[in-house]
DNA sequence: ATAATAGTTCAACATATGTTGAATTAGCCC
DNA sequence: GGGCTAATTCAACATATGTTGAACTATTAT
């Protein structure tokens, strides 16, 4: 008598060739993004995948490496990009440097920079791993090709020029630079950069 | 016969004129400097301050209530160092902006401006908050002082300079510029926020 | 087919945290 | 000095969160 649908079964494993890795792994992408490593719950980031919390800790064993693998596997290598960059000699090179940052970072809506920003500022730990990622990929590159006095200080100022455009740009989202488009941005800044790259510091 | 100590009594009115509410205010600069606001906890802060949790509601009737008075209250008043800065022209004002800036935050060891970066990144509440307050307190001043083209975008420049400065060397301690004096960075950056203010921006 | 394995959910645990109310003590006013 | 008020601590609560083990089911191997 009873008409009890045979609904799908709540427990157990799933019919179907289902990636539940790959569904957390975009999940926790956007929930981090949106969130940052705090304020991203292990069960919200499994909700978004339509799984169970406790997937998380089956696939990447806890919310840690699953940061790690969702976060700091960058939309794009870094050290490419840069490697590119410099083929193209110094001359306008400051100028490209902002032109690929902004549209790298634009083309995620800003979020991932925003979500590493915040990850740095919370966890201490966090800022280590970015901070020895930045010297090895970033830095270490830059150095050789740089003016040849403080070659060091040079790539640090570049840095400080670019994470200050990104927190303006996608965190805090002062206006008109946030709305401002990128070739007016590339003229605004690139020669600012270009000065830290190749002119005098003193 | 027991030599009973009458040790300080744990619970009641303290004897003498103890300002407990002083005290938690300090160390709520302190821990909310230190540990953001979603690590800092009211625990941790009342034990800084040598009295317990309850009095944080008792007090200021809340976490968020006590951040509002700690933090957003800042150690020095923006709004002057602008206008004193403003007096001297506009001749060598980059230079002059970097070491104010410099000299404000180093004096609070930097934790100060880290407390406020992670408050920004982890709740857009906040975030909202120093918008408006940049807004009314920096950029409406700067607007009518630099040159006649795009104002508010020449403030959000130099803003993202300044701001850029503020996370590598207090946040996130990129080496040599976290450890470099403070003349030195003024030397370099100081042009660079002087284009930002009256050069061409294309 | 049957057994083994991997995937999945559920319930529960342990811990941390902001908050609250009762109990207790010091200062103040008459 | 006696009562009233404010200050303070303690214990407990409610909630949130990362994690874990047991139970259950689909797939895979034999």
């Amino acid at each position: 008598m009873a008409d009890e649908v045979q609904q799908t079964p709540k427990r157990g494993r799933r019919p179907g060739g289902t990636d539940t890795r790959a569904a957390l792994l975009a999940a926790a992408r956007e929930v981090f993004s949106e969130q940052g490593y705090d304020g991203a719950t292990v069960r919200t980031i499994a909700a978004r995948a339509g799984v169970d919390a406790a997937m998380v800790n089956h696939w990447f064993g806890g919310k840690e490496a699953l940061f790690g693998e969702a976060v700091l596997q960058l939309p794009f290598n870094p050290k490419e990009i840069i490697a590119h960059l410099l083929e193209g000699g110094i001359d306008d090179l400051g100028t490209r440097i902002v032109r690929a940052f902004l549209t790298t970072w634009d083309a995620q809506g800003g979020g991932v920079f925003a979500a590493l920003i915040r990850s740095v500022a919370a966890h201490e730990q966090v800022a280590d791993v970015l901070r020895e990622f930045f010297l090895k990929n970033v830095f270490a590159q830059l150095a050789g090709k740089v003016a040849d006095d403080r070659p060091d200080l040079r790539a640090n100022l570049v840095a400080s020029q670019m994470i200050g455009l990104g927190v303006v740009r996608y965190v805090a989202k002062f206006d008109p630079l946030a709305e401002s488009d990128v070739e007016a941005l590339v003229r605004a800044i690139g020669p600012n950069v270009q000065r830290y790259l190749t002119g005098p510091l003193d």
